[in-house]
DNA sequence: GCTATATCGCTGCTTAAGCAATGATTGCTT
DNA sequence: AAGCAATCATTGCTTAAGCAGCGATATAGC
């Protein structure tokens, strides 16, 4: 396929790349403002929604499949069930892995949040019609894709081996929280 | 218009901010190994690059169109101006501004990259059709206008007030950097 | 069965981004 | 003309994200 970018006329107008950062840039706060009151951040939600979503899930996974780095999202997990949002539960046939699962008032917090994000997608997309925003979306997961082979193999979401007992999840050093 | 989103039906496959979140999160570490050599960083790549387009500007002016806010600004222009890439210079005719320049070094750096930011992306788009590029810039384009609006009035870049001496910039503070 | 390699979740460290406040300057209102 | 509000670039502080390394566990090769 002839190539699309000449070295001549490329400009920020119609980079994707500066135009996808300011997106995220200008989008992320104003999702956030959304959350204010409970105080969520936007990779928290993300967390959640993606937990709502899939029902089940891991810190590796999340990682892969979301935004950070397992490191981060560690400590939005700890913040997250700190707050009784979401549950941990060891693995039982795979001892490493913590299995990730939405309480009752997590989802609770979800279904809270979720039609203020609704409305402010529907409000900034006013200008858009229907085809366009299918078109965007597709356009978009099509680009994920394409980073993301770029980057390594994106490797399929794994089911979650058998997780038995609630909470049984032992963590050898408690970070600053007293408890 | 009828809203695109139902609070039913919303996930992360169709939910913009989701893919642009994950879209930036890949890109951004990717095209910054493409500055390894050079240890830049994508804003600052994009300040440069900013530059180069508008000819002239500010610090102001670039947090306004490009991403960060002024404080992260300084200190990414502190380094660009410290390596020679750019030129601070105290307007005349408003005393407030300091007008930014990019020197022929900084000029010589953006055409060394340019090539490789523009062989990723046509490596990156592969997949896409020229009209699909194209569809996607103008739909991320009208996206950004959109966010741009709902927070406050984007406000178009000014021009710049007489600039006439060269480095003619007193800092009152410096930082870090002996000298 | 044993060793080498990979994966998982977690921690400490480093760095970058966001926020509030400041001093200097300008423009607006009356 | 004078005072008030707004703007500009900068700084210190706070917080979040990224990276390297670790112990525990699991898998693959032989």
């Amino acid at each position: 396929m002839r190539p699309f970018y000449r070295t001549q006329h490329y400009g920020m107008k119609n980079s994707v790349g500066y135009l996808i950062r300011r997106s995220s840039n200008l989008l992320t706060p104003q999702m956030e403002t959304l959350f204010a009151a409970e105080s969520l951040t936007f990779s928290q939600w993300t967390v959640l929604m993606a937990l709502r979503e899939w029902g089940q899930s891991t810190a590796a996974d999340l990682a892969r499949n979301i935004c950070h780095d397992t490191g981060s999202l560690t400590r939005i997990l700890d913040e997250l069930e700190e707050r009784g949002l979401i549950t941990r539960a060891r693995s039982e046939t795979d001892r490493r892995v913590v299995a990730l699962t939405l309480t009752t008032k997590g989802l609770g917090m979800v279904e809270t949040l979720l039609p203020r994000v609704v409305e402010f997608w529907n409000g900034l997309l006013g200008g858009f019609s229907h085809l366009e925003i299918k078109l965007l979306v597709k356009l978009l997961g099509r680009l994920v894709d394409a980073a993301g082979e770029q980057r390594a193999e994106p490797r399929r979401r794994r089911e979650i081996p058998g997780r038995r007992h609630e909470n049984g999840h032992e963590r050898r050093h408690r970070r600053g929280h007293h408890l």
